[in-house]
RNA sequence: GUCCCGGUAGCUCAGCAGGAUAGAGCAUCUGAUUCCUAAUCAGAAGGUCACAGGUUCGAAUCCUGUCCGGGACGCCA
């Protein structure tokens, strides 16, 4: 809909216009103040420059009316155009604010540590990417999903450590001296008993036994990772494993050494970073020769860059926002465009539970489970409000709060308004392709105030993907749900002389309702 | 000390590529149901947009500085 007005808009008033909407949709449905930015240059008042302008769009049968008001354009569109449009939506209801783009792009996001099962943090990334990845789709992008395995490097021999030792005093009943750094949490004995099971007693007996253990229980976590991923219905597409990506090590060093990206001091091998922006440069290769972590992810993004996509965009954790100018710098001596590569950073959440902190989990070694806030508000709840705010923000919120099934859980009251759609089409005894040739003409305020704002999905989905806000569509949710309602009180429907024309109405809003909630991964229910 | 995020109604937050009277939800108060689900609606009240300068016809929005809160500043990942 926004595209067909600003084609007709560049018609007549050029290139270089803002297209705004009204705050008070009594002004119009769209306009732009343009005048305000040519009365400098014409040396005219805005108010007469508008005046003039708007009598170059007499002929179009897009607007029922064009108006200078103070300096602003105020567009009406015609009722003409809403039918057309409509029709168009009701035609094709599946194609509704689709969109085609040529763009492809690599998401990468989650990628928590294979040690243990997801907490709430790891939650709001692995929503805002899912959301990301339906949008992004739903418009047409060519977008593939990722997950990057830390499976190499010290974390996962502490794992296998972890579940050794935990075996051995918990299993066998052994005296342990724990070391400073360990896993704790009541998943770690679990693991033991679990291999016990698997592999029998006697591995905890020989510490040779912890490399064996460390693979296992990464591959154990994964698979606990991956449902309680499943449980908000996330998947990915790729699975990519750091370790698998260092038999490429030699090749990547390789090129960094060509492109003079790195040098050696103290037995070390440091990357050049503060040539690209860093604060100081970074070590790659320790004295003893190991890689250290950035190396991975430098084989990892050579590696992504090589796959050839459009853009790349991870979905970081707000405490990794230091790490982004060493990966960029990396990345520009590989020889890429650090512009393709976008973070997303996802900032901490701090969770209520009747106004007292959220209680954490033993079991994780005092973290918030992801799967426990699951269970406690469910997976809708916890996936909206999520997206409902922006995402490098902090976020606060009491579980209480979106567990109640009333008007202050904005789900519910999204949920409710398409319920009330479904059951007047119910209660008429009429489907949608029974107005779908209905006329829509001399429409009050009310009816094409609702349909408008149904109409608007395309323009904020693509708003809110480019922008990465994805706070704009629920939003936009939670504003449409209440057109309808409002509507709902003043109008009654069934058995007015408009019946037809506001079914046809309420099924272009359906539509947009639905559509919206399934590209944030929640299904809209028919009936409540 | 450096860097990042934030400071908008009692609370949680939108708005910030400058534009019309600064918004929503919750909480508070008043009202609406013989009628398609009241899980709803209508109305009231609630603001030095942290502070101070600057740019502009116009600043919550852009720039500078200050204050306050949170986070990051590993050869951990």
């Amino acid at each position: 809909m926004k595209k067909r007005v600003t084609q007709v808009l560049k018609k007549h008033l050029g290139e270089d216009f803002v297209l705004e909407k009204p705050k008070d949709l009594s002004f119009g449905h769209y306009a732009t103040p343009i005048a305000f930015s040519l009365a400098k240059v014409l040396r005219k008042s805005p108010m007469v420059i508008a005046d003039e302008l708007s009598k170059k769009f007499e002929d179009e049968t897009i607007f029922e009316s064009v108006e200078a008001v103070k300096g602003y354009l105020n567009f009406k569109l015609s009722d003409e155009f809403l039918n057309e449009y409509a029709n168009f939506v009701l035609e094709n209801p599946d194609r509704f604010a689709k969109d085609e783009n040529d763009e492809t792009i690599l998401l990468e996001y989650v990628s928590a540590n294979p040690t243990g099962p997801l907490h709430i943090g790891h939650a709001r990334g692995a929503v805002i990417g899912d959301s990301l990845y339906r949008i992004g789709k739903h418009l047409g992008y060519k977008i593939t999903t990722e997950y990057y395995i830390n499976d190499a490097g010290n974390q996962i021999y502490l794992l296998g450590l972890s579940i050794f030792l935990a075996g051995k005093e918990r299993v066998l009943r052994e005296e342990v001296e724990w070391p400073e750094e360990f896993y704790r949490g009541d998943y770690i004995v679990d693991l033991a008993f679990k291999a016990a099971e698997e592999f029998g007693e006697d591995i905890f007996k020989d510490e040779k036994n912890i490399e064996k253990l460390s693979s296992w229980g990464k591959d154990e976590m994964m698979e606990l990772i991956k449902s309680n991923l499943k449980d908000v219905s996330i998947e990915f597409d790729n699975f990519v494993s750091e370790k698998s990506l260092y038999e490429k090590w030699d090749e990547v060093f390789e090129k960094l050494k060509a492109n003079d990206a790195v040098y050696e001091k103290d037995g070390k091998v440091w990357l050049k970073s503060t040539l690209y922006g860093d604060e100081k440069d970074r070590v790659i290769v320790r004295e003893d020769g190991r890689p250290t972590y950035l190396a991975g992810d430098i084989i990892y993004h050579n590696d992504k860059f090589e796959r050839g996509y459009d853009r790349y965009i991870n979905i970081w954790g707000a405490d990794h926002h230091g790490y982004i100018a060493r990966v960029k710098a990396a990345v520009k001596f590989l020889g890429y465009d650090e512009d393709r590569l976008e973070i997303v950073l996802s900032q901490m959440v701090s969770l209520l539970k009747g106004g007292e902190p959220f209680k954490m989990s033993k079991r994780a070694g005092n973290f918030i489970l992801m799967s426990d806030v699951v269970k406690e508000m469910g997976a809708d709840a916890l996936r909206f409000i999520f997206l409902s705010k922006k995402s490098d923000t902090h976020l606060e919120f009491d579980v209480d709060i979106l567990k109640k099934e009333d008007s202050s859980n904005p789900i519910y009251y999204i949920q409710y308004a398409h319920a009330r759609i479904n059951q007047v089409f119910e209660k008429s005894g009429k489907s949608f392709a029974d107005v779908k040739d209905v006329e829509l003409k001399n429409l009050d305020e009310d009816s094409k105030n609702l349909l408008f704002t149904s109409f608007l999905l395309p323009e904020i989905l693509e708003d809110a993907f480019k922008t990465r806000s994805l706070q704009k569509l629920t939003d936009y949710l939670k504003s449409l749900a209440a057109v309808l309602h409002k509507f709902y009180n003043e109008h009654r429907v069934i058995g007015s002389d408009k019946e037809n024309e506001y079914l046809k109405i309420f099924a272009i809003t359906a539509i947009s309702i639905k559509t919206g909630l399934s590209l944030i991964g929640i299904e809209a229910k028919k009936r409540m």
